[in-house]
DNA sequence: AATCGTACCTAT
DNA sequence: TCAGATAGGTACGATT
């Protein structure tokens, strides 16, 4: 084992730790010695060199290094007997345990006992988990080497400043408490690269060069950078604050930079997009390039850089393509992936995710514009350098404002993986680590079972039929506060408390009633006198470190370090709810549904108790001024309409009901669980299961906040366009409660949009790609898209994973949506026309529908009526899509496409519209049209901090770029209209 | 036009 | 070899 780190001061270091086995377990025979110890040990080496692949032989033909007996007791069932014979069985290399655990599987011959089959246990534990759970080790935790109990090398393997060996045994872990929560100095290398592509084309590495590589180098905890440059392909401006170091050959700036890197030694690699694209690009380009020792940007000396393409696929995250890279000794902790875990984003370019954490855009340069600035002089590649910087000092900021570092480090160290894990693996990862520790702690043993394959999935949770509709009362909502730990607490459900079938059904054990818990799925598990769980234990800890996170947070003044104490106690929260997903995971290391549907029976069983306690005890008949009604509640909630009364001052009686209803409902659950009171829905909205809205109150005085679950305004899958129209209507509703006014303001949105007045960037639909054409079953707009991307240019169009901006267009009458989706740049550059109808048939209507439908008499009305005037539009029946293509002619009064190229104005138009007012409209819409461009204009070069050049950001995300397009585009046609007046008068 | 299956995203 | 869980709404293409 290597273990890479930092020392206090800030020196890199690497410890090479000896004499650590691979081993893994498996219940021994009865008839077990010493000496059948040897004969196992023997067979199976034997078996082994038969067996073992080219890769895994070892030059001696050692395999098993020793087989060993041990008293140890599984973690599968309760059991009364105690600890018991297993062989502990120890290989040569860790790959040889694989290989060792398929021939115990499928059964060896042992002398006297004739052939026998083992279960494994921990036999699919990663090695380096393994070792770190032995040694007592979690991730990004100080340890100490004892005075003369290490040596120091003095002919180094690795880069590193110290370089020592030592014996497993003899390094002592600190636990992360007191003096040993401070986190190390780590060196922080971000960096971000360009390259210059072909005139309109994406960089392809085989030919397009490498021309510039920006570096920002900082300490952990410290404010000022220590090291600020920038690498250039030919000459460069110099930049003040930054070191420039310009190369005329690009093989020379590679190696410089590698030996830059080499020289920085950085404990962490970062950067944004550098998994996806940088790092990838770099390696190939060198390899084109030849330059052979780049890929050596390790510690270790020799050891190249290794990029495995892989997809990651989980039911959280959907399917994503990634680059698996593994740099020794450094962590690659690529900012774009931890934004797409923590965070769930319409979008995740470094441009829209810099307006969101950091409050400012960023200037995008099109990739084709960079070649021109390269191609320029010392001065335009110097601005090309700027902007380089720029994105290698963002990501920085991203790490610093997002408390990425502190947050991942905490996570490390709660869970006991590796940092580098965090970002490439998944949940069960940390479930496992947390129970493997535990569970030696305790003597026990994981058991590696076969796959049952049972595609039989078990039932969740409840989801109470929600009486629908608009309720002017306040509406009391009692939780259960973390429902699933609290449950797995209460009921000691573990794998260790588990009676088998087998064992009941034969009385084993002669259980008193008292000892033991059926549950309402049917299975039985010991009560905690009788003998207490782990994961009962693990969950007991976590949530306890999650008090501590809430109760700092409560104390905490600055937003920021409020969200981050937000961001933990939810990570811990996660963490918590994860064990019980970890025992329900089918394709899991250790699924248990005994466990899983036993928790959610409870769950069920318990929302039931609540909602009949509290309809049957707050009634009339039992003194109260009305009857209380359960109108919804989910897995862990109920919403409890206590009165019909419709003042203000209810807000307060209806808390001191709730809190009095939790109350007298909790009598009746075992501890932890606990029904709280958390708030009042004041009005409430609800529309359907999982879909509400309301105005959310935790003190009578003022409400805090319109809480939206599950409508159009949380979703990512919406145009911006029915986003903020909801929205809108909502907060009408609910904060002014004046539905007529949403309702005017709703045909005010359909006006605009049929008048083509609603700016492009409200329109655009982003959905994920989660699969490719052919693996689709049917056609969807962003997966046909994402392919005819994919022929225009594969190296731009979207890859599985990332989220797809399109835009309907006009199209043939009876075309499917899916062949009306563009990609909104191209939509702008080709001047295609939006189909607006569409959007109000299938992106606004539905919402609006089901919006005003428990609130206006006839909500079909907004749907119909003078605002949703719009002239049929000549839209050809036949032909593809590109007929298309080309730029039409809009009427003057009304912008409806002109079926005539020579009209002004359409049929419709023309008795209403004297000739002479729509000119002079013209020529004012001209003059606007001018100050408008010139407005957004200067917006962008202040954007990019310069009045004097030519804009060159292109962003997709900043809706002033497709503003400032539009304008441009406004302006050309505003100038045409003009002059086609004075053409034909 | 009604119904079914798939995809996406969200609630918990 | 790797991937926390199920419930459920909505849109849309395909089929009946």
């Amino acid at each position: 084992m290597r273990l890479y780190g930092v020392t206090a001061e800030g020196h890199s270091a690497v410890v090479h730790v000896h004499g650590y086995d691979p081993y893994f377990y498996v219940q021994a025979p009865k008839e077990i010695n010493e000496n059948i110890c040897q004969e196992i040990a023997e067979t199976l080496n034997r078996r082994m060199a038969e067996r073992v692949d080219s890769s895994k032989k070892t030059s001696n033909g050692q395999y098993i290094r020793y087989v060993e007996m041990e008293y140890k007791q599984t973690i599968w069932n309760y059991r009364q007997e105690d600890f018991v014979k297993f062989l502990k069985i120890s290989t040569v290399w860790p790959q040889h345990v694989t290989t060792a655990r398929s021939i115990l599987e499928n059964g060896i011959q042992i002398s006297n006992l004739g052939t026998r089959t083992f279960l494994t246990y921990e036999s699919n534990v990663v090695f380096v988990m393994r070792y770190m759970v032995d040694a007592g080790i979690v991730g990004a935790n100080w340890i100490t080497l004892p005075a003369n109990q290490y040596l120091t090398r003095s002919n180094p393997n690795t880069t590193c400043q110290f370089e020592m060996d030592v014996m497993w045994q003899k390094l002592i872990s600190h636990d992360p408490d007191g003096d040993w929560l401070k986190i190390a100095p780590l060196r922080i290398l971000s960096f971000d690269i360009e390259c210059a592509g072909r005139k309109g084309c994406f960089p392809e590495p085989d030919k397009d060069p490498v021309i510039q590589i920006a570096n920002w180098v900082t300490i952990q905890g410290m404010d000022t950078p220590i090291v600020k440059n920038i690498f250039t392909l030919k000459s460069c401006a110099a930049i003040s604050g930054a070191e420039v170091h310009s190369f005329e050959d690009e093989s020379e700036m590679l190696q410089g930079w590698r030996d830059f890197v080499i020289a920085c030694d950085p404990d962490i690699l970062t950067g944004y997009n550098i998994v996806g694209f940088d790092i990838p690009y770099l390696m190939d380009r060198a390899k084109a390039l030849k330059v052979a020792s780049f890929p050596v940007l390790g510690r270790m000396k020799n050891s190249k850089t290794k990029i495995k393409k892989t997809t990651f696929s989980s039911a959280q995250m959907g399917t994503r393509e990634t680059n698996e890279i593994s740099i020794d000794g450094r962590v690659i902790f690529d900012v774009l992936q931890a934004i797409q875990r923590e965070y769930k984003l319409h979008s995740y370019t470094l441009n829209s995710v810099c307006a969101k954490f950091l409050g400012e855009q960023k200037e995008d340069v099109h990739h084709s514009i960079i070649s021109d600035l390269q191609n320029g002089d010392a001065e335009s590649r110097r601005r090309l350098a700027v902007y380089c910087l720029k994105d290698a000092y963002l990501p920085q900021r991203l790490l610093d404002k997002l408390m990425f570092i502190y947050n991942y480090v905490e996570m490390a160290r709660v869970t006991g993986v590796p940092i580098g894990w965090l970002l490439v693996r998944g949940q069960m990862l940390k479930v496992m680590s947390q129970l493997l520790r535990k569970a030696r702690s305790k003597g026990l043993l994981l058991p590696n079972l076969k796959v049952e394959s049972t595609d039989e999935k078990f039932e969740g949770a409840i989801v109470i039929e929600p009486k629908k509709g608009f309720y002017s009362d306040p509406i009391a909502t009692l939780d259960f506060a973390s429902l699933y730990p609290s449950i797995m607490m209460a009921h000691n459900l573990c794998y260790s408390t588990l009676v088998s079938k087998e064992d009941l059904r034969t009385n084993k054990f002669n259980f008193t009633p008292e000892q033991i818990t059926v549950t309402p799925h049917g299975d039985t598990f010991v009560k905690p006198s009788v003998k207490k769980g782990i994961l009962p234990e693990i969950l007991d800890e976590l949530l306890a470190a999650r008090k501590r996170a809430k109760a700092d947070l409560k104390k905490a003044t600055d937003p920021i370090m409020k969200a981050v104490l937000d961001g933990r106690q939810l990570a811990l929260k996660v963490s918590a709810n994860s064990v019980y997903g970890f025992t329900g995971a089918q394709v899991g290391k250790l699924p248990c549904l005994e466990i899983s549907s036993s928790v959610t029976a409870f769950g069920r069983e318990m929302i039931e108790l609540t909602k009949a306690k509290v309809e049957a005890h707050y009634t009339v008949a039992n003194g109260y001024k009305h009857d209380s009604v359960v109108v919804y509640g989910d897995t862990d909630s109920v919403m409890i309409k206590f009165g019909e009364n419709r003042e203000r001052w209810m807000i307060d009686e209806t808390m001191k009901l709730a809190l009095s209803a939790a109350d007298f409902v909790n009598t009746s659950f075992v501890k932890p669980i606990k029904l709280e009171f958390e708030k009042v829905y004041y009005p409430y909205l609800l529309m359907n299961k999982k879909r509400y809205a309301a105005l959310l109150w935790t003190n009578p005085d003022k409400f805090d906040k319109m809480d939206c679950k599950g409508i159009e305004t949380v979703r990512r899958d919406n145009c911006g366009l029915v986003r903020t129209m909801v929205d809108t209507c909502l907060k009408t509703i609910l904060m002014q409660r004046d539905p007529n006014a949403a309702a005017e303001y709703v045909k005010g949105v359909i006006r605009d949009l049929l008048m083509n007045k609603v700016d492009i960037s409200e329109l655009i639909i982003t959905k994920a790609l989660h699969k490719s054409e052919e693996d689709s079953k049917s056609a969807q707009a962003h997966v046909v898209l994402a392919a005819r991307m994919k022929e225009r240019d594969p190296n731009t169009a979207p890859v599985l994973g990332d989220r797809v901006p399109y835009v309907i267009i006009k199209g043939p009458k009876g075309a499917k949506a899916f062949e009306k989706a563009e990609d909104p740049i191209f939509v702008l550059e080709n001047n295609l026309p939006i189909d607006v109808q569409h959007y109000l048939d299938h992106q606004l209507s539905q919402p609006i529908l089901r919006l005003f439908e428990p609130i206006l008499d006839k909500p079909q009305s907004l749907l119909s009526g003078d605002h949703t005037r719009q002239i049929s539009l000549s839209t050809p029946t036949t032909g593809g899509l590109m007929k298309f293509v080309k730029a039409t002619k809009t009427c003057l009064g009304c912008r409806t496409p002109l079926k005539d190229e020579r009209a002004t104005v359409c049929e419709h138009c023309k008795p209403k519209e004297v000739l002479f007012k729509v000119a002079v409209r013209s020529i004012d819409n001209l003059n606007h049209m001018q100050t408008q461009f010139a407005k957004l204009w200067t917006q962008c070069q202040r954007c990019q901090g310069s009045l004097h050049m030519e804009v060159i950001c292109t962003s997709r995300d900043c809706p002033i770029f497709y503003r400032r397009r539009k304008a441009h585009k406004d302006l050309i046609e505003a100038q045409k209209t003009a002059e086609r007046f004075s053409l034909s008068w």
